[in-house]
RNA sequence: CGGGGUGUAGCUCAGCCUGGUAGAGCACUACGUUCGGGACGUAGGAGUCGCAGGUUCAAAUCCUGUCACCCCGACCA
């Protein structure tokens, strides 16, 4: 028996047999790929890397990508958003008009038609949906209404990493709602959270919503939707005692129940050469971290430093800390230079006691007593340091990040940190755009009012990325059914050999295939074990094994993906019970 | 952008130190043997050694420059 010959082309075939689909995989793992999703992608043949942070989906990688989609768009379509497709590239005035064509930064990617006119490749449509918005809708009559695309991007990030899950060319979803009025962008604003919520459930995602920063996109109240994975990139915090959770960037830090102690110590300065961290300070004169106080100058916003002063093991939170008025926007740690016109000691010997610019400590730092910091001289540090006594009150911020176990600010319970990989982020914007634009209708009295907007994101190539990393195995992927490429593999043992299995393992595909089922027949003429290796690779829910051995009983082998042993089905009941064992649609 | 590293066949890598014929495994093609957990044999196709300059009788190898990519830190769907 020759193994299937080349199909001419005019002869019809059917896709999806594995000896005439596009299907490419690797054993070796390209060094590029760090995370298990990104390693899986390019094993299974999903993506194809062309130039940093940007590539092709394979026919194979697009089967997923467009359920996803799919699921998005159901989703968005039953919220009541309706679909457009809006231009990649954007001309930079509307970029002007918002205000962003300065404040965006190298992160958009500018370029010049042959006239010499500056355009964007769109990172993100707020300027484009506010500029259709203003010039289509008039009355107040055809408000609220929601906007939706899904489309490239272009991200020119600084690091581009991870494959997909962080590329510079991404596919996005991205949703703008426009209201006129504050409770009428709240009820959008809730029906996308809503809809999101039904979503990455859909799609079988362990996931969690969280309390984010707004960031440079702008705006009040946001929450990023989060599926959770060890090797995700952010830090989310949730309390046990109730559904707090948020990201760690806005995890409010409560103050401490316990008040200052009365100092007890007497201020003294030690010598401590060449200790310059919070670690050599501790080892060195035997106090706790705890006890110890950290002192950061960072630039302040009038051009100055401010010393942000923390409890030794606290970390700072930059996101707080840039959010104070004293404090410049985007956090920068003051230069050497500044340091030392400021204290009078290179870093590692800074402290906040007759320091010559403003100190804010944060709500822990400031119920020390008796602590130890820096001397503000060289290889000197103080002891029995009190607030009050030996420096005056400083301002009180909550700057530092929670760490676990700290009281939830709800007052209900404690804090635990997971990590998560953010697939989605909806905004209450306001009037940021609308009004830098000049976004507005005539309401009922007549008047012109400017709209309120909302948006909402999701990535969706990052969410397939995502949903590897939440569901794989050392044989690799294990798609959530919803999201797989294919929901049954039909595996025939030796085909070339046994005409009966051949036979049995045709009737199979074609009675799955008029059934709706999306199978894939794998009929190449390999052996058994590089079959199911592949299959397993490729992460598909359910499989059929057609041998002869089955059928000498009439019988053949099912085995889910997660399972671990196969189970005997009879070959009449194979529809009906790869239905019964496939999640309702 | 700062620090570290790598560019040799589609993929994983050896060769470079010590200059002289470009290699292995996987993948691919053909044939044969094999056939229930990524088989084996034989034969074959496949590489401007990232690019440019220099040193040299001779450069994948040494020198200079340059580009690309990867990893670690500040940004985001």
């Amino acid at each position: 028996m020759r193994r299937p010959t080349v199909v001419q082309p005019m002869e019809p075939v059917s896709p999806m047999r594995w000896s005439r689909y596009p299907i490419n995989t690797m054993k070796d793992t390209p060094a590029e790929a760090e995370l298990v999703s990104h390693r899986l992608m390019l094993r299974a043949g999903l993506i194809r890397r062309l130039a940093a942070g940007i590539y092709t989906w394979t026919t194979l990688g697009l089967l997923t990508l467009r359920k996803v989609e799919a699921i998005v768009r159901e989703e968005m379509d039953r919220a009541g958003a309706f679909e457009v497709l809006m231009p990649a590239v954007q001309p930079a005035e509307l970029w002007q008009e918002s205000g962003r064509w300065g404040e965006y930064g190298p992160e958009l990617l500018r370029l010049q038609d042959r006239h010499e006119r500056d355009f964007v490749i769109g990172p993100t449509h707020e300027e484009v949906i506010t500029d259709f918005v203003r010039r289509d809708l008039q009355s107040y009559r055809q408000l609220p209404v929601n906007f939706y695309q899904i489309q490239t991007k272009f991200r020119d990030e600084i690091r581009p990493r991870f494959g997909v899950m962080r590329g510079r060319e991404f596919i996005m979803k991205d949703a703008y709602s426009f209201h006129l009025d504050e409770a009428s962008m709240a009820a959008g604003y809730a029906a996308m959270r809503d809809a999101y919520t039904r979503m990455f459930t859909r799609m079988g995602l362990d996931f969690r919503a969280v309390r984010a920063d707004s960031g440079a996109i702008g705006g009040s109240a946001s929450e990023e939707f989060q599926v959770l994975a060890d090797s995700g990139e952010d830090a989310i915090v949730f309390s046990d005692g109730d559904a707090y959770a948020a990201n760690l960037e806005m995890a409010e830090a409560v103050a401490p129940a316990a008040p200052r102690a009365a100092p007890a110590a007497a201020l003294e300065r030690v010598a401590t050469p060449q200790v310059r961290t919070i670690a050599a300070l501790t080892a060195f004169l035997n106090v706790p971290a705890a006890q110890c106080a950290k002192t950061l100058l960072v630039e302040a916003a009038d051009g100055g430093v401010v010393a942000l002063v923390l409890r030794g093991d606290h970390e700072l939170n930059a996101v707080k800390a840039q959010k104070l008025a004293a404090v410049a926007s985007p956090l920068r740690l003051a230069s050497a230079e500044a340091v030392l016109a400021a204290s009078g000691a290179e870093p590692g010997f800074v402290g906040p006691v007759g320091l010559k610019c403003p100190v804010i400590a944060d709500r822990s730092a400031v119920v020390m007593a008796d602590f130890t910091c820096g001397a503000n001289a060289h290889d000197t540090h103080l002891t029995g340091v009190n607030w009050g006594r030996d420096l005056p009150e400083p301002q009180v911020a909550d700057i530092r990040n929670v760490v676990e176990g700290d009281a939830s600010p709800t007052g209900t319970g404690r804090l635990s940190i997971m990590r998560g990989i953010e697939v989605g982020h909806i905004f209450q914007l306001g009037r940021k755009y609308s009004e830098a634009m000049n976004c507005a209708v005539l309401d009922e009295a007549g008047r012109s009012t400017t709209l309120l907007m909302g948006c909402y994101g999701i990535g969706v190539t990052r969410v397939v990325a995502a949903a590897i990393e939440q569901n794989h195995d050392d044989r690799g992927i294990i798609w959530p059914e919803p999201i797989a490429p294919f929901q049954v593999v039909l595996v025939p043992i030796n085909p070339a050999k046994s005409q009966r299995v051949r036979e049995t393992a045709d009737r199979l595909y074609d009675e799955f295939t008029r059934a709706g089922i999306e199978v894939l027949l794998d009929d190449r003429d390999a052996r058994p074990g590089a079959k199911f290796a592949v299959a397993e690779l490729l992460g598909i829910p359910h499989r059929i094994v057609v041998g002869d051995r089955g059928l000498d009983a009439g019988k053949l082998e099912y085995r889910h993906r997660r399972a671990t042993e196969s189970e005997e089905l009879a070959v009449d009941d194979a529809l009906a019970f790869i239905r019964s064992r496939l999640a309702p649609r």
